[in-house]
DNA sequence: GGGCCGATTGTT
DNA sequence: ACAATCGGCCCG
């Protein structure tokens, strides 16, 4: 694994401080970040993130928009933590709490730069990641999912877009992925996301 | 308890 | 363009 901070031979995970951000931010600098999932069998799975999507609490499209349910809970608490939910009766989708504790955010990991990695469904499916792993701290590197420290991506390799498969805000340009990479999610949708370019 | 709907995906 | 498939959420 390139890029990875390794001290004594172990990996170290992004601070609790760099989740307890804005959730833009957070969502920006994941980008490139190496994901880690750690299977029962002991096997470890890791993969660079290359796509991300933002949501807030005052953002329609957020499950915890409405308040806290059974759901959204753990995006209440600290940052640092695994939001998982189930879509469409099929998927699960992987997510991570950012924002000081009480109010509520979290960013969708929707690609990772490894085989089937490419859609948040897709993922989930791959890495086996479902509601098992609801809560998990991504703080610690004896989690079943972490994130290891790594230098955010500059700014040419970062493109922005707005969000996939949304009805409501859709006018929030809160997608973030790696720029001229095959491994982000929907490229062959007719539905394609608004690309927003740098002036 | 009922009914609607969704941060997806693969197929037509 | 549409089906698959079912838990969460809101309402009553």
């Amino acid at each position: 694994m390139l890029n990875c901070l390794i001290v004594n031979d172990l990996i170290v995970t992004q601070p609790r401080e760099f989740y307890s951000r804005p959730t833009l931010e957070v969502a920006r600098d994941l980008l490139g970040a190496p994901l880690l999932r750690r299977l029962s069998n002991g096997e470890i799975l890791t993969g660079r993130i290359l796509e991300v999507e933002a949501y807030t609490h005052d953002d329609p499209a957020c499950h915890a928009f409405r308040g806290k349910t059974e759901r959204c809970k753990i995006m209440f608490g600290p940052a640092g933590y695994v939001y998982v939910y189930f879509i469409y009766g099929m998927y699960w989708c992987l997510n991570v709490v950012t924002e000081q504790e009480g109010v509520a955010g979290a960013v969708l990991i929707r690609a990772v730069d490894t085989p089937h990695g490419n859609g948040p469904g897709k993922l989930c499916r791959v890495w086996d990641i479902n509601r098992q792993q609801y809560g998990l701290d991504l703080c610690d590197s004896n989690s079943e999912i972490y994130i290891a420290r790594s230098e955010p991506l500059p700014d040419r390799e970062v493109e922005v877009s707005t969000r996939i498969g949304l009805k409501d805000a859709q006018d929030r340009v809160w997608r973030f992925f790696v720029k001229n990479h095959g491994g982000v999610s929907g490229l062959k949708r007719s539905s394609a996301p608004r690309i927003v370019h740098p002036k």
